[in-house]
RNA sequence: GCCGGGAUGGUGGAAUGGGUAGACACACGGGACUUAAAAUCCCGCGGGCCUCGGCCUGUGCCGGUUCAAGUCCGGCUCCCGGCACCA
C-alpha cells in the first residue's frame, strides 16, 4: 500500500521543523558570499492577499536557490506598520490603532508561516515600534541640521469636513475620499525633505542600475523631469526690481509679447495694486488658489487669466510687454513666471488669442516662413531664428546655447537647469505615524529634541473620533511640554512622519535589526548591504523606490551607510488577475489565500502562482489550473511511494551510460533539465518554463517501462532522475521536496543538499534530428550522428525521398545549414 | 498629448543570438478501469482540404529585408501601464 500525499501533515510537521532549527537564521560570520534577498514588506492590513502570496513565493524561490547554491542568504521580514487604515479603523471599530495593528502582524505573520516562506524571523521588525522609529527621530535631526529637513508654509489638501490634510490620493474629483465634503487648497506650515538637492545624483544614479528593469528607470527618470534652459529677468516697468522667469525656449525670447504669473506669485497682487483692476485681480488669484491641484492641473481646464495693469521690458526687443496673472501658471516649477511667446506654445497661443495678444513668430521652419495671421496653432519644433537682432538666422540649438552665454554677459539671466521633482512633503496630521521630534518655544523658536531624550514616543490614551484635526493636536499631555533649551513652557510638533520615511531605511536596519546604541551597525551594514534583489510590485516604481534611493544617499552622507544604491537588481512582479480584473474586494473577486491553504496547501499555492505566468508579467487566476498544479504534485508523491522499495534496493547514479534506448534518453533529459531549471532561475527568473521543464522530467521518468526499472541500471538512472527532480522541486515546494527526500532515505535536510550540476557530455545525443527545408518550407526530418559533418548532413538530406520529390529534378541553386539543426535546400 | 509595454490555439503561456510555431499546463472530446461516480491511466486536440500517405494555410493589419521572420526594418490598428497645462 502506498500512503497518500497528506499535505496538511507534512507542510506543519516541515514548518515546525524550520522554526525548531532555526534553519534560516543567518549572520555575518560566514565564510560563503553574502546575498541578501529582499521582497518588499507589508502593510499589517489584516490578512495576507495573493499579491503578497505571488511576490513573496518568488522571493523564497530565489533565496532558497541561492542558498542550496552556497550563498549566506539574508532574507528578512517585518512590518510596514504605521499608516491610516490603522487609524480608520480605531475610528470605526473602536479599536486602538497599536492593538489593531499587533493583532493583524500576529495573524499575518501565521500566514506566512504557513507558506513556508524562509524568512530570518530573528530579524523581524515592525516599524511602529518606538525601537524603529526613535532612530528614524534621530535621522530627522541629523537632517535637519544638514538642512536637509526644513519646514515652509505649503498648499494643501485640506478637508472642510474632516479639518484635516488630505494626501493627492485622498481627493476624489475635488471631493474628500471619506466625507465627500468639498476639499480647498490652504496655506499650512509643513515638514520637507529636500530631496530636491540630490535631484541630479539620482538622476544620474540611474545610468548605472543595469539590474533595474528599463521602465522603472524611464520613470525616474521622468519624475525628475531634468530641462535645461535659462532664468531670464525682465526689469518691471515704473518700479524697482525684475521678473524671473525659466524657459527651455530662450531661442523664442524675440517672440516673448507678454508674462504669465502663477496666482501664487509673490508680486501677483502688489502689481496690480493702485489700478482699476485690483479688485478683479484679487479675486482671481484667489478663486485660483482655493482649487484642488488635481483639479487645476487637468489639461482640458480653460485657460484663463487677468491682467495685472502692469508692464515688464522685454530686454532682447526693449518692448514694454503686459505681465497677465494665468490659470496654467504653477508656482511650484521654475520661478512662477513664465516669458509667453504665442507663437511657438500652445497654451500661450491660446491664450493669445483669446485676450486679443500679438502673436509674433520668431523661428520658421527649415524652408518656409510663417506668418502669425495664417497661424492655427502654435509651431513648437525647433527651426531658424527670425526677427531675433544679431540671433537671426541661427538654428534653435545653437542659439540657445548663445542666448544663455549673452545672458550671462550682460547680466540678464544665466543659462540653468531645472527639475521637476519637488521636496518630499513628510508631514501628516494624523497619529498614527513617527512623530517629528521638535517643540516650539515663545522665546527660543523651534527647537530640537535633543538626542538623549529621544524617543518622542506616541502616546497611548487618545480619543479617536475621526473629527478635529490631529488626535495629537489635541492631546495637552502630549503637545505640552518644557524648551529643552530654556526650560520654559514649549508646545511640541504634533505632526508626523509620513509612512514613507519608515520604509526607506528598513532594508539597512535588517542587517542589525537589535543594535540599541546606533541606529545601525556600520560594521554590519557593510557586511549585507545593497540588497542584492529586490522583488515587488510595480506601483513602486517612482515613490518607495525613488525615497529608498534619496534616504540612502543621505544615510551614506551622514556616514551611516557605505552605499548609494540602496536596491542592485530589481525585479517587479505583476497583478494578479481574476475575471478581468485585479483581485478586490468590490470586484467581489477575491481568493483567500487561507482557504488555498486548507484545500490544497501551501506548495499547491506556491506552485501554482510560479508556474501559471512569468513573474513581470500579470498572473490569471484560474481554480482549474490550482487543481492541475495539485494533481502534479500528487503524480510525484505517487511515483516516489510506488517506487520506494524498489529505488532502496541501489544506488543513484546518473554518471553511467545505460543500455537501452528510453534510458539514454532519460539520461539526456535529467542533465537537460539540470541546465534549463538552473539557466532559467539564474538568468532571468522565468520559474514558469522552469517547472515546465520538470514537469518534462517527470513525464519521462513516470513513462519508463517496468522492465527498465528491474533493470540494475535502470533502477540506478531512475533513483538518480526521482533524487534529481525532488532537489529542483525544494526552492519551489520545499514542504513535499523535504518530505520526499527524507522517505528516499537521506537524512541531511535538503535545504543544505547542494544544487545539482550537470554533465555537459551527457547532453550530447548519439543521433542527431535536423529538419531539412526546401525554400525555407518544412519538407522533412532527418537523423544523423551526432558527430556528422557538413557534407555527410547534406548528402543525407538531399537523399530524403520526401525531399527529394520536392526537389523533382529542378536545379539547387544553394544550399544553408545551421549546424546541428537544419539544412535550408534553395532551388529556382 | 508625451513616455513605456503588449497583441501567438477554446484558455494561461512556450519558442533565450532570425532556423521544426504552439513546449508545459488548463479546458474540451473519445477510450480504459468501476455496478456507478470520483480519482487514476491511455488517445486526440490551430484552421481548411484529403485518395489517410499527405497537401495548403496560420503568431493583430499592410508592406519590406532574408535561403529562412512570432522574432529584424517601415507604416498602421487595438489593448494595458505611467506621467500629464512642467514653460
Amino acid at each position: 500500500m502506498t500512503e497518500k500525499y497528506e499535505f496538511w501533515n507534512i507542510e506543519e510537521r516541515w514548518q515546525g521543523e524550520w522554526e525548531r532549527l532555526e534553519s534560516f537564521r543567518v549572520d555575518e560570520a560566514s565564510d560563503l558570499p553574502k546575498y541578501y534577498l529582499l521582497e518588499m514588506f507589508p502593510y499589517p492590513s489584516g490578512r495576507i492577499h495573493m499579491g503578497h502570496v505571488r511576490n513573496y513565493s518568488i522571493g523564497d524561490v530565489i533565496a532558497r536557490y541561492k542558498r542550496m547554491r552556497g550563498f549566506n542568504v539574508l532574507h528578512p521580514m517585518g512590518w510596514d506598520a504605521f499608516g491610516l487604515p490603522a487609524e480608520n479603523a480605531a475610528i470605526a471599530n473602536k479599536v486602538h490603532p497599536a492593538r489593531w495593528t499587533v493583532e493583524n502582524i500576529d495573524y499575518m505573520r501565521a500566514q506566512l508561516k504557513q507558506m513556508g516562506f524562509s524568512y530570518d524571523w530573528a530579524r523581524e521588525l515592525a516599524t511602529s515600534d518606538a525601537s524603529y522609529y526613535r532612530w528614524e527621530q534621530v535621522f530627522f535631526l541629523e537632517m535637519l541640521k544638514r538642512g536637509l529637513a526644513y519646514k515652509r508654509n505649503s498648499a494643501v489638501n485640506w478637508c472642510t469636513g474632516c479639518e484635516t490634510v488630505l494626501a493627492n490620493e485622498q481627493v476624489v474629483d475635488g471631493r474628500c475620499w471619506r466625507c465627500e465634503q468639498e476639499v480647498l487648497m490652504r496655506e499650512l506650515p509643513q515638514w520637507f525633505f529636500r530631496i530636491t538637492a540630490y535631484a541630479e545624483d539620482l538622476l544620474a544614479g540611474c545610468d548605472d542600475l543595469h539590474g533595474w528593469p528599463d521602465k522603472v528607470l524611464t520613470m525616474q527618470r521622468n519624475w525628475i523631469g531634468k530641462s535645461i534652459g535659462a532664468e531670464i529677468r525682465f526689469p518691471l516697468v515704473g518700479r524697482e526690481g525684475d521678473l524671473a522667469v525659466f524657459t527651455t525656449r530662450q531661442d523664442t525670447v524675440y517672440g516673448a509679447t507678454f508674462v504669465s504669473l502663477a496666482a501664487e506669485h509673490p508680486l501677483a497682487l502688489e502689481l496690480s495694486e493702485g489700478t482699476p483692476q485690483h479688485g478683479a485681480v484679487r479675486e482671481f488669484a484667489q478663486r485660483v488658489k482655493r482649487i484642488s491641484h488635481s483639479r487645476r492641473g487637468d489639461v482640458e481646464t480653460e485657460k484663463e487669466g487677468i491682467f495685472t495693469g502692469s508692464f515688464c521690458l522685454n530686454p532682447f526687443t526693449g518692448e514694454n510687454i503686459p505681465i497677465y496673472l494665468a490659470n496654467f501658471v504653477l508656482m511650484e516649477y521654475g520661478t512662477g513666471a513664465v516669458m509667453a511667446v504665442p507663437a511657438h506654445d500652445q497654451r500661450d497661443f491660446e491664450f493669445a488669442r483669446k485676450y486679443g495678444l500679438p502673436v509674433r513668430p520668431v523661428i520658421h521652419p527649415r524652408g518656409a516662413t510663417l506668418a502669425a495671421e495664417d497661424m492655427t496653432e502654435a509651431y513648437v519644433a525647433d527651426g531658424v531664428m527670425a526677427d531675433s537682432g544679431d540671433f537671426s538666422g541661427l538654428s534653435s540649438e545653437e542659439g540657445r546655447s548663445r542666448i544663455a552665454a549673452f545672458l550671462e554677459e550682460r547680466d540678464w539671466g544665466k543659462g540653468t537647469v531645472r527639475y521637476r521633482l519637488r521636496d518630499w512633503g513628510i508631514s501628516r496630521q494624523r497619529y498614527w505615524g513617527a512623530p517629528i521630534p521638535v517643540v516650539y518655544c515663545d522665546r527660543c523658536g523651534m527647537v530640537p529634541v535633543p538626542v538623549d531624550e529621544l524617543p518622542v514616543r506616541l502616546p497611548t490614551n487618545v480619543e479617536f473620533t475621526g473629527a478635529g484635526g490631529s488626535p495629537l493636536a489635541n492631546l495637552p499631555e502630549f503637545y505640552e511640554t518644557e524648551c529643552p533649551t530654556c526650560r520654559g513652557p514649549a508646545r511640541r510638533e504634533t505632526d508626523t512622519m509620513d509612512t514613507f520615511v519608515e520604509s526607506s531605511w528598513y532594508f539597512a536596519r535588517y542587517a542589525c535589526p537589535d543594535e540599541d546604541r546606533q541606529p545601525l551597525d556600520r560594521k554590519r551594514t557593510d557586511y549585507w548591504m545593497a540588497v542584492d534583489q529586490y522583488v515587488g510590485g510595480v506601483e513602486h516604481a517612482v515613490l518607495h523606490l525613488l525615497y529608498a534611493r534619496f534616504y540612502t544617499r543621505v544615510l551614506r552622507d551622514m556616514g551611516w551607510l557605505s552605499v548609494a544604491e540602496p536596491f542592485t537588481n530589481l525585479l517587479t512582479q505583476g497583478m494578479v488577475i481574476k475575471d478581468g480584473a485585479k483581485m478586490s474586494k468590490s470586484k467581489m473577486n477575491v481568493v483567500d489565500p487561507d482557504d488555498l491553504i486548507r484545500r490544497y496547501g501551501a506548495d499547491t499555492a506556491r506552485l501554482f502562482t510560479l508556474f501559471a505566468a512569468p513573474p513581470e508579467k500579470d498572473l490569471d487566476w484560474s481554480d482549474q489550473g490550482v487543481e492541475g498544479a495539485h494533481r502534479f504534485l500528487n503524480r510525484v508523491w505517487r511515483f516516489a511511494m510506488r517506487h520506494r522499495e524498489r529505488l532502496a534496493e541501489v544506488a543513484a547514479d546518473s554518471g553511467r551510460i545505460p543500455s537501452s534506448g528510453a534510458l539514454k534518453e532519460l539520461r539526456r533529459r535529467l542533465h537537460w533539465t539540470i541546465k534549463k531549471v538552473t539557466d532559467d532561475i539564474e538568468q532571468r527568473f522565468h520559474f514558469n518554463t522552469a517547472i515546465a521543464a520538470i514537469m518534462e522530467l517527470h513525464n519521462t521518468l513516470g513513462s519508463m517501462s517496468p522492465e527498465d526499472l528491474r533493470q540494475e541500471d535502470g533502477a540506478a538512472l531512475a533513483k538518480a532522475a526521482l533524487e534529481t527532480e525532488i532537489v529542483l522541486l525544494a526552492p519551489f515546494v520545499p514542504h513535499i521536496a523535504s518530505e520526499l527526500w527524507q522517505r528516499l532515505g537521506h537524512t541531511e535536510a535538503l535545504a543544505d543538499v547542494g544544487w545539482p550540476e550537470y554533465s555537459e557530455a551527457a547532453l550530447v545525443e548519439e543521433s542527431r534530428l535536423i529538419v531539412v527545408q526546401v525554400n525555407g518550407k518544412l519538407r522533412g526530418k532527418i537523423s544523423v550522428p551526432a558527430d556528422a559533418d557538413a557534407e555527410r548532413i547534406e548528402t543525407a538530406a538531399l537523399a530524403d525521398a520526401r525531399v527529394a520529390a520536392f526537389i523533382d529534378g529542378r536545379d539547387v541553386r544553394r544550399v544553408v545549414q545551421v549546424p546541428g539543426r537544419l539544412v535550408n535546400i534553395v532551388i529556382e
